[in-house]
Order: C-alpha cells, then structure tokens, then sequence
DNA sequence: ATGGCTTCATAGTGAAGA
C-alpha cells in the first residue's frame, strides 16, 4: 500500500500535474493540501476518469484538503473534533484498515502574530485529538503540510531559519505534543539523504539552490511503523514549469 | 538588510503563503 501527500498550491493550477504524478507514483492514497477549490468545482470526473475516488473539503482562494484514492474510503470526517474552524484543513477517511488524516496546518505567518497563536491553538487541539482518540485507532496515519521542521537537519540554514515562522521552539513543542501521543515521523524510520526538504521558497530560485524545508510529515502510529519499507521524497513534480512549491511524500507499507 | 515568486480576487494592487 503506498500513502502519499502532497500540498498542491492549487488544484486547479496543478491538475495536469497532479495526474501526471499519480500516473507515475501511482499512489493508493493520495493527502492533498491546498486544493484552493469550492467543493462544487472539485475535479471528480478528471480524477475518476484516471482511476480514483475523492473525498474532499475545500474554499474558495485558501486551504482545501482531498483524499484520493483507489478504492472509496469509508468513514469520512472532516475537521478536528470540538475544534470549530472555519478554514478546510482536516480530512480523515479509512482505507484498507488504515485510519488516514489529512491535514493542512496553519502557516502562522510569524511569531507574534494573531495567526501563529492560532496555528498554536490548532495545534493544541491536533494534539488533544490525538492523545485521546489513539488508542482506539491502532492502524493510524497523518500526512500532511505540517508547516513545522521538526529538527534543524530539516533546515537548509538553521542558524538563519532560528527562531522563524516553521521553525521557532514553541511550533516544535506544539508538534512533539502530537507525536508523544505515539506517533512516529515514518521519514526518519529509514536512511535518508541529508538535506531532504519538501518545500523551497518560489523565490530565490530556493529548489535550484538546495534552500528548502522539510514540513510535509507523515506520522504513523506504532503498529503502522512496524509496516513501513519507505518513506521518500518525490522531486519529479518540484522540477517541473509551474510547480507547486511543495514536492509529494510517499510512504510505502507491506500491507 | 530586505526581498526576491505564485496564486487568488480583482480590475489597482493587495493578501496570503512559507
């Protein structure tokens, strides 16, 4: 079974992409993010036509998240439980067993800010969820646009990046609270190249230069790590004209 | 030292992303 999640920057701009991706990753699951798209305008047919069922929950201009995937997932949520929120950031779907979450974390602009509490506060309410709805999902995976770097060797330059928006301590303990309920960064189960990011900046030409991040985590819970043979970064669609910011990551389980 | 691009909403630029 191969698990994938990828922050598209738009659904609409990067369709071509999109099925160009899940025609060579071939994915059974897909966790999208930013699909920036009412669920009305939603691209089902596309999607189905290349073999694919979709559960999604999007707006207009901002957020939006989908799970796509081979067969229909069954028990479709949407949101954090008691966490009412407006913006589309949290699908949950199961397939195969698998409990899948996708999400799409606030990006928190900058510390200070209004916006940075309320990544803080979803965080919080990310962490509660999963601390007490655990133990009755065993097999559980969360793929998503963390928007957190969870360690400085996820930081092209950490001495720059110090203390900034993805970076700072308080997003990182804010993270840890959603990992100590048991879940397992399934990227670090396996070797993996140094400076593996998942997100580079549009600007500074960031991808050419190697300036990236690595805020795009899947985390698995104890009896899915046990099925984990890899998790990789995809740099394909990031290379492409008009990419979207973030590369797909792709975990692959012997189930 | 800053900001550099892309997308969306909109019809000029401004907001937001990360």
């Amino acid at each position: 079974m191969r698990l994938a999640s990828w922050n598209v920057n738009s659904l609409r701009v990067r369709l071509p992409h999109l099925l160009d991706w899940l025609r060579e990753a071939k994915p059974d699951v897909a966790c999208l993010q930013e699909t920036k798209t009412e669920d009305p305008n939603f691209p089902a047919s596309e999607l189905r036509d290349a073999g694919y069922h979709a559960v999604y929950c999007g707006q207009r201009a901002y957020n939006g998240v989908a799970i796509v995937s081979r067969t229909p997932a069954a028990d479709v949520a949407h949101g954090i439980p008691d966490f009412p929120d407006d913006p589309k950031r949290c699908i949950a779907g199961t397939l195969d067993g698998v409990r899948i979450v996708c999400l799409y974390a606030p990006n928190g602009e900058a510390p200070g800010t209004d916006k940075y509490a309320y990544k803080l506060r979803w965080y919080e309410a990310l962490a509660r969820w999963m601390n007490e709805g655990l133990p009755r999902t065993p097999k559980l995976a969360l793929l998503g646009d963390m928007n957190v770097a969870p360690e400085d060797r996820d930081v092209h330059d950490p001495k720059r990046w110090a203390g900034k928006i993805h970076v700072s301590e308080p997003e990182r303990a804010a993270l840890k609270k959603v990992t100590d309920a048991g879940l397992v960064d399934a990227f670090r189960l396996f070797p993996q190249p140094e400076k593996s990011f998942s997100w580079w900046d549009y600007r500074l030409r960031a991808f050419e230069r190697g300036w990236g991040l690595r805020i795009d985590l899947a985390l698995v819970s104890p009896a899915l790590a046990k099925h984990c043979t890899a998790c990789t970064i995809d740099l394909g669609p990031r290379k492409r004209e008009r990419p979207s910011d973030h590369a797909p990551v792709i975990l692959d389980l012997d189930i």
